[in-house]
DNA sequence: AAAATTTGACCTCC
DNA sequence: GGAGGTCAAATTTT
């Protein structure tokens, strides 16, 4: 049922994320050197646009063959991806009888970051989720330990979102975080909401959260002026998707909001009546 | 009391 | 059998 990306597709995919490594690469050096807030914002669209063209030809792409979700999966850290086949096999026998977690694991991005703890001695900064740590491992040949967590939200919002968390052994400053899977716990929200929910079906189960990094989906306000948007707001807010079972849909594209010093959750935004910006329709 | 973390055991893959 | 990833009971924190 996977069908093999043809060769141009493949050798654009490998391109753009060659060029996306590289700003990760980049970003992390200059993070490292306190840069301004426009070369911050300048390298996270970037890096954006680099994922939101990925995410465009894995899934948006020539049907369904849409295969694993090559675009985020990307290979950023070569070291760390392939071991991802052994978590679908793990949830998949120990947890359910599973289908739907196995599955959706399957299409589950991963990519990864390094952290400078400039934002924090004790770990990475807060990347505007909440995990729960649930394991920790001695990694063979690294100084130290790597932390697992998941989301918070995995029980209640059926968010299977998880990252890896090992400081780096080049530089005990620097965090790489291994993010895999995408917070669903948005959109479950989402589901609550009558309107969009219709007895019985899983179309939410279905659906496929682009947002998945909110480093590098965030959008800043400061500055912005200084770019040329119109909005600080001015991201793509749907994408064409295709899911497990192959059907190309809609997805919603839900990123964090960049405010000051936190990280704003979009939806919580129409209780804060001090927020700077108009909030968009589609957040309301 | 509830939520979060710790940590040894267990599972799967190579 | 070793390594990495996850579970889940015990413990700690809030």
């Amino acid at each position: 049922m996977e069908m093999a990306l043809n060769g141009e597709h493949m050798k654009l995919v490998d391109e753009l994320t060659q060029g996306m490594d590289k700003a990760m690469q980049l970003r992390s050096y200059l993070r490292s050197t306190s840069p301004s807030e426009a070369q911050d914002l300048l390298l996270q669209t970037i890096i954006s646009t680099f994922q939101n063209a990925l995410l465009v030809l894995n899934w948006g792409g020539p049907q369904s063959g849409a295969p694993t979700p090559a675009a985020p999966e990307t290979s950023l850290s070569p070291d760390v991806s392939p071991k991802s086949d052994d978590m679908n096999k793990d949830f998949s026998n120990r947890r359910d009888n599973g289908t739907d977690t196995s599955n959706k694991r399957k299409l589950q991005p991963t990519w990864t970051e390094q952290v400078s703890s400039e934002y924090g001695l004790e770990g990475p900064r807060d990347d505007g989720y909440n995990w729960r740590k649930y394991g920790q491992k001695d990694i063979l040949g690294a100084k130290h330990p790597r932390s697992y967590y998941r989301c918070t939200h995995r029980a209640a919002r059926d968010c299977f979102a998880t990252k890896q968390v090992q400081r780096s052994d080049d530089d005990p400053t620097v965090f790489d975080t291994t993010y895999k899977g995408t917070h669903t716990c948005h959109l479950s929200r989402n589901a609550i909401s009558p309107q969009k929910q219709e007895p019985g079906d899983n179309i939410q189960q279905n659906q496929i959260d682009l947002d998945f990094n909110t480093t590098n989906l965030g959008v800043y306000n400061e500055d912005f002026n200084t770019m040329d948007m119109q909005s600080p707001f001015s991201f793509p807010l749907k994408f064409l998707c295709s899911d497990e079972e192959n059907e190309n849909h809609m997805s919603t594209f839900s990123p964090f909001l960049y405010n000051q010093d936190t990280w704003v959750d979009p939806f919580d935004l129409d209780l804060d009546p001090d927020f700077p910006f108009d909030i968009p329709e589609f957040f309301r």
